[in-house]
DNA sequence: GTCTATATGTGGATAGAC
DNA sequence: GTCTATCCACATATAGAC
């Protein structure tokens, strides 16, 4: 019978070092490549030993999933910038606050976006998570024009081109993500030339 | 006085074995990940002993750098496509068969183009391959037209998103490199764009 | 050059005591 | 939940026989 706030109280402990978990983790990712993490090294920096990290994750891999969808959520939680009529002033300012989130942490950004760890996939209820947060980033375009797939393809190949280009040939620099607003006018400048061509596909 | 003719023979002999060592290395890191490549699996799968590859590479990193240098010069060997005058058939030609051979080896592609493997970093004779393959690739847009580095970077931003969403997403497919044509198109109408505002620049 | 044998250090993961 | 002890696979490296 106290079995109900009993474990109220204990889950938010049990919740509170999981999150204490991907904290460090983040920090270790981040210091060291994200497949250079090891759970010796967190359990270390935690205080712990190994194995008792078994009892919050069940594998390296269910840590990962954690991070990932952690990882999404902060998309998701990302304010979107006030909206604008005009379709330029509106794709320039949410491209730049997604780039914005996405150099604040490349290590999360390359977790998040490329497959690079060997055993590693995100489980259905994490990649739900992050095709919320695509939906999330994707409202204010939707909101303004008419867009198909495919165009919704071309921009995020675009802006994720940048970034990567950005992350992996100068890191901390601004030779790719500098070119964002003329980037922005291409793409603007192509969706109104689709809008007349195939207006009644 | 030996020496010169002993030593050629024994070089090739050598050389072939380094190739073969390369080609299964391929082989294991498409099946296994990049990062899933084990030397123990390697020597297993060539039928000798995991120390002998140490005589022919002297690290797994060294055997990486030589990967690399390989996988950029068989860019560097794929043949250009015939020149045409007009600027967006060219780029379509040259884009249709550098995302062809792109997606012919996905972790080839990775090595390449992306610093996921912890320790590794290319030598500066990899590196200078690299930058070789870099030039050949732009050689035919060069030659038609007046293009900044920053015309190149939002070429090479656009390209390789649409092959790394390609990958990453849905490998095996056509949603994103299907866009090719589209993105020429656009890229091409910024290049013209940019040399009538900025002519003087 | 190539092998066997061996050694160290790292990693993920599990069993079982407390 | 947490620990110690342990297992197995791996990278790296060396010694010494053939």
């Amino acid at each position: 019978m106290l079995d109900k706030p009993t474990g109220d109280w204990r889950a938010e402990r049990r919740e509170a070092a999981r999150a204490e978990i991907l904290r460090v983790a983040g920090q270790l990712a981040r210091e060291h490549g994200l497949a250079g993490l090891s759970l010796r090294d967190l359990a270390r920096r935690l205080g712990m030993a190994a194995p008792s990290l078994y009892s919050y994750f069940e594998s390296k891999n269910a840590l990962y999933d954690a991070m990932f969808t952690e990882g999404w959520q902060t998309l998701l939680d990302l304010p979107q910038p006030d909206p604008d009529p005009d379709l330029r002033t509106s794709l320039r300012r949410s491209t730049h606050a997604y780039v914005r989130w996405a150099l604040e942490d490349p290590v999360r950004y390359q977790l998040l976006n490329q497959r690079t760890i060997p055993g590693f996939e995100p489980s259905p209820e994490a990649y739900a998570v992050a095709q919320r947060a695509y939906e999330h980033m994707m409202a204010p375009l939707r909101a303004l024009v008419d867009v198909t797939q495919e165009d919704l393809d071309l921009l995020t190949a675009l802006v994720g081109g940048l970034i990567n280009q950005q992350i992996a040939n100068e890191p901390g620099g601004t030779r790719w993500v500098g070119l964002v607003d003329d980037a922005m006018d291409l793409y603007a400048q192509w969706l109104r030339a689709r809008a007349t061509t195939t207006p009644a596909a």
